[in-house]
DNA sequence: AGTAGACGGTAAATCGATTTACCAAACTTG
DNA sequence: CAAGTTTGGTAAATCGATTTACCGTCTACT
């Protein structure tokens, strides 16, 4: 591989007229002969800067490392696209890391993180204590940024408007006059279930309606767990007509649950999903969901960890722009007079 | 940040020991209270080695790219998790780019390769110039994978057994009594695609029956894609009672699809989908497939660009180990004898 | 004519870890 | 006791790009 001296050989100048022209040194004054040699000694050698040495010398490698917590959910995806557009923009570059093999142990992501290898790190659902692990390592060594969940006493934690988009959900059921909403939550030590079980709650407050306690379950964020969850919540809470599910992913579970259980989608239940992907156009039925920002998620949590200022430790939400966009399907229905109380 | 030097002179020895420890030298003599000494100060000041500098001196970095065509697809983690567990094998670290960001010129990954960042990249589903591009020039400085898809002419191209997989997958309805069965391909551009379906094309033959043209179309990777392809097939080949559909995301948009035709699965239409995932068992009605090994897949590929073999370009075939996998659920059924011919 | 800029560069230090070559002192061994 | 060997290290070169400090020539102006 050609280095930066022997371009700089082959064009006769030294090594600094070649970097500077390759890092286009707007301070560079050179004659437009030497510029063309050494340009073209760089196209004949097909030469480009390593980028270890630039690194090196730099400090900075020019990566942002975006560890997500399971690549299999596919609400990920777009948090990652507007990362990448985000960082494009800084001039950076965003390499996906999976949190699960971290905590199987098969990534040297840790070392490169603490080695300087990357400039900053975005960490997606840090649920686990091997996340906890890799934030507080982050954290000392590189900007930080969590998304969605975390301790905002010790890390900056970046949040979607939850609340909204819970009590949205839940008042689109009331208005189709359920009065007896469920919700099915991811998993109650999460900020983000959280909070979209407290929009939950005080939008049926707000309705005149009192949440019981009976009426909220956990649905974790599988499809398995989903329909679990649902399972349980149905049991315990059979007056309801209709639940809010947190996790769109546990939602497809849940569709499953009710198919199981003989309850049809939305004639016995109507059935509302926080989170809005491609796939809930094309499920039996298609699911009414919201839509959360998550690219601009993505978009955000790169310009937090890109600019200079110090992060300090903090809950930082971000707002629906411009508002909680509702995705009315098949899922939901209005409840029929005769069978309202 | 500590550097090398600091550990040292904490511990008041010279650098090289310290990196030697660090590296866990083994051909390293030094006296017991030496070593501590310099573990201390590595606690201490929570040393780690400087990837920049290390990569730099040994021409090595660590990491493999993993170029994925589209992370939406939730194909793809399969490939990546075995990936993962295979690089941690090798004492490597795998990063996630996706091919659409570097489409959209969103990705600085191009100048990480040239630069010796990488060392080795495996590219999925290299279907657009600019995968061409990236790959030619991965090519030229890292050993590089192509999977399922690319010119084995001049790249080593490393694919499942597609026309097992197609073969099977067609014989499975042939069994159920289905003698007119439709394909819907991905693109018939790609290679697994093509291998599908002369998969397809040789059972029906061997079963007797004559694949007609019209039997065949095109479906894509997307749930519209797959969609508009069963609208296509449904309409110019009304008498299939079958169809392998080559890709299960595909599949989805068929279910859709044959919904809004009115047409039920499998009353009406047997649905064979080729790769399995979680969500199949979740759909309405589960979706019949064939598991392909990804997870294998990924680990292949991370072992062939771990050897030292030069890779020539070739076309290698992962053989379904031990046999290809059929998961019966309930998207196919028997063709009743008086609906026979 | 003398001097200040402008022009078109160069030399050398630097980033941090690794590794080869080498070395002094202590300990064996015949 | 002399020679060799082990023990426990050190010094310095190296990887490749970047960048600061300089330095000769011309040119232009007073």
């Amino acid at each position: 591989m050609a280095t930066n001296a022997d371009i700089a050989r082959m064009a006769g100048v030294s090594p600094a007229i070649v970097s500077r022209i390759v890092n286009n040194d707007q301070t560079l004054r050179v004659s437009a002969e030497t510029r063309a040699r050494v340009l073209k000694a760089i196209a004949e050698t097909d030469y480009s800067p390593n980028i270890a040495a630039r690194t090196l010398k730099a400090a900075k490698s020019g990566i942002i490392a975006l560890v997500v917590h399971d690549l299999t959910s596919s609400v990920y995806s777009e948090i990652i696209s507007g990362a990448y557009e985000a960082a494009h923009a800084f001039g950076k570059t965003v390499l996906v890391g999976e949190a699960a093999a971290l905590a199987r142990g098969q990534s040297h992501l840790g070392a490169w993180i603490s080695g300087g290898g990357v400039d900053a790190v975005i960490l997606q659902g840090a649920g686990t204590d091997t996340d906890v692990t890799l934030t507080r390592a982050a954290r000392a060594k590189v900007p930080t940024v969590l998304l969605q969940t975390g301790n905002p006493e010790s890390s900056t934690v970046l949040k979607l408007d939850d609340a909204t988009a819970g009590r949205v959900a839940t008042q689109h059921l009331i208005e189709l006059g359920h009065s007896r909403v469920g919700f099915l939550g991811v998993d109650d030590a999460r900020l983000f279930s959280q909070g979209r079980q407290q929009g939950w709650e005080s939008a049926l407050l707000d309705a005149g309606s009192t949440p019981a306690k009976e009426w909220v379950a956990q649905g974790g964020n599988s499809f398995p767990a989903g329909a679990q969850g649902m399972a349980e919540l149905a049991k315990k809470a059979p007056e309801i007509s209709g639940v809010v599910v947190a996790s769109i992913v546990a939602a497809i579970g849940v569709l499953a649950s009710l198919r199981d259980l003989g309850k049809s989608v939305p004639g016995d239940m109507s059935l509302f999903a926080i989170q809005d992907i491609p796939l809930a156009d094309y499920l039996s039925p298609p699911l009414t969901s919201i839509k959360m920002p998550l690219r601009e998620l993505g978009m955000k949590a790169v310009e937090l960890v890109c600019s200079d200022e110090q992060l300090a430790p903090s809950l930082i939400t971000l707002d629906a722009a411009p508002e909680p966009q509702i995705v009315i399907r098949s899922s939901t229905t209005t409840l029929g007079r005769r069978e309202r109380q």
